[in-house]
RNA sequence: GGAGGGGUUCCCGAGCGGUCAAAGGGAACAGACUGUAAAUCUGUCGGCGAAGCCUUCGGAGGUUCGAAUCCUCCCCCCUCCA
């Protein structure tokens, strides 16, 4: 398998290193201990956070050891790149809280027994900092002058940027002197908006220990439209399955733009990446599925990513239905016959005594935000009782009306619930 | 600290006493077309069982028959000066 710097160059991952041969050279000759940090500003992560840990787990792959740092420190401050605005200060304990969430996640990415893999928190040694000493022993390597020319920090002295939000840049640099001094962390990785920080950090550390240490961005992935990646109405799309169900989480990747798919399959899957060039050329819809079903297998186990697949299929239909596309992918090994159910809501059986008013139950099934968006939704025929237009707003739902107790609700083509009432 | 500019509905951004639930664009949602894609076209896009009513234009007061629009105080942001 060899070199782990062309697997991520091929697919897709780098955007600038500090040294390209060097790093290549360095990757090659031993393992090595690398790093991103990821800042605990939610229970969980989302998919923006994919590149960063497939980076890791591709490196964990090629017998490197990956460190994923938990910003507890550096979230006590907010990083201003990339962002038009301060971000809103979080407390110690709510750090805490994600950051005990975010591991959970990362154990489905990183295999970290025997430490080959490594979980920190930079409020270890940035909480303790006293403001004097640190100026001393690492604000005197900063220059000003140079700081301002930073992208990031320019982009926001348009907007404005405050004088907190203007130091991260040093405690980040501090993190990955740290890290370079007690875990020989030789390279620091992150998203395009880092290469401040991370620049910032290499030059750090080779002023303090004389040590050379290396930097790797990642491209900041847009969709072909222009969005920004991972962003489903409006919504960020969570690895967290409460918070973004994982039918939904496959449903993301399934609706890829076309122009993506090759993209995502490079990034987001294990697959060869002859493969993933070639499948989108294939047969783009089967190459969305497989798409799909190792997106959410990697993200939530084989078991999910099959039902939401076949769960799928039976709203949708198939992609492939001969079987003519082959692929490395377990996919094509799954039967189709044994369905599996969409989500579904539980409703009170009460709620059906003396009639349930149509409007009312798409808001009750979440499918609607407000009575008015369910009228809306009725008058403009996109709503479905059991697969049959609704076709008036006027219609009280009453017990005679539903079989085994279970209801089918769809809105528009896509957005469907299964209703039990209990 | 001084002078000026600004904070509008999810976002950008018009409005500057009634005709304003607030132009325009974006996003979003639904429909047509399709391939669960893109592009395009059409419609919708604060809440209320829909009648009218209620809540919204940084916050709190005030003027007025009537305020997003005028006045006072406060909070926040930007620019220039110190």
């Amino acid at each position: 398998m060899g070199n782990v710097f062309n697997t991520l160059k091929d697919r897709g991952f780098i955007y600038q290193t500090t040294d390209d041969g060097a790093i290549e050279q360095l990757l090659m000759k031993k393992n090595i201990t690398c790093y991103i940090g990821f800042d605990a500003t939610a229970d969980s992560l989302h998919i923006g956070s994919l590149v960063p840990l497939m980076a890791l787990m591709h490196m964990q792959r090629a017998g490197h050891r990956p460190i994923a740092l938990l910003g507890g420190g550096t979230t006590m401050v907010g990083d201003p790149s990339g962002k038009s605005e301060m971000r809103q200060m979080l407390t110690l304990d709510e750090i805490k809280t994600f950051g005990e969430g975010i591991r959970a996640q990362f154990a489905h990415y990183l295999n970290f027994s025997n430490n080959r893999a490594l979980m920190l928190n930079n409020a270890d040694w940035l909480m303790s900092l006293n403001y004097i000493e640190f100026l001393r022993d690492v604000g005197v390597h900063f220059s000003i002058n140079r700081m301002l020319t930073a992208e990031s920090v320019k982009q926001r002295l348009e907007t404005g940027l405050s004088f907190i939000e203007f130091n991260y840049m040093l405690l980040q640099a501090y993190d990955f002197y740290i890290l370079a001094r007690d875990q020989d962390c030789m390279l620091q990785m992150g998203g395009q908006d880092q290469w401040g920080n991370i620049v910032a950090g290499s030059d750090l550390t080779r002023r303090k220990l004389g040590k050379q240490v290396y930097g790797m961005t990642f491209p900041l992935i847009t969709t072909a439209s222009g969005e920004k990646f991972g962003k489903s109405a409006g919504n960020a799309v969570w690895l967290d399955k409460n918070k973004t169900s994982v039918f939904d989480f496959y449903q993301y990747f399934r609706n890829a733009d076309d122009r993506d798919v090759e993209k995502y399959l490079g990034l987001f899957t294990l697959l060869p990446i002859d493969e993933a060039r070639e499948l989108p050329k294939k047969n783009i819809n089967r190459a969305k599925e497989i798409l799909a079903y190792e997106v959410t297998c990697l993200a939530h186990g084989r078991q999910a990513a099959t039902a939401a697949y076949t769960a799928s299929v039976r709203q949708f239909g198939q992609a492939d239905p001969g079987g003519e596309v082959s692929s490395s992918s377990e996919i094509i090994d799954i039967q189709l016959d044994n369905a599996v159910p969409i989500p579904t809501e539980k409703l009170s059986k009460h709620l059906l005594s003396e009639g349930l008013w149509i409007v009312r139950l798409f808001v009750e099934a979440g499918l609607c935000k407000s009575n008015g968006e369910a009228r809306r939704l009725i008058k403009q025929g996109g709503a479905y009782f059991n697969d049959q237009q609704v076709s008036s707003e006027e219609f009280d739902v009453h017990e005679k009306d539903i079989s085994d107790d279970e209801v089918t609700l769809r809105a528009g083509k896509k957005r469907v619930k299964r209703i039990i009432f209990i």
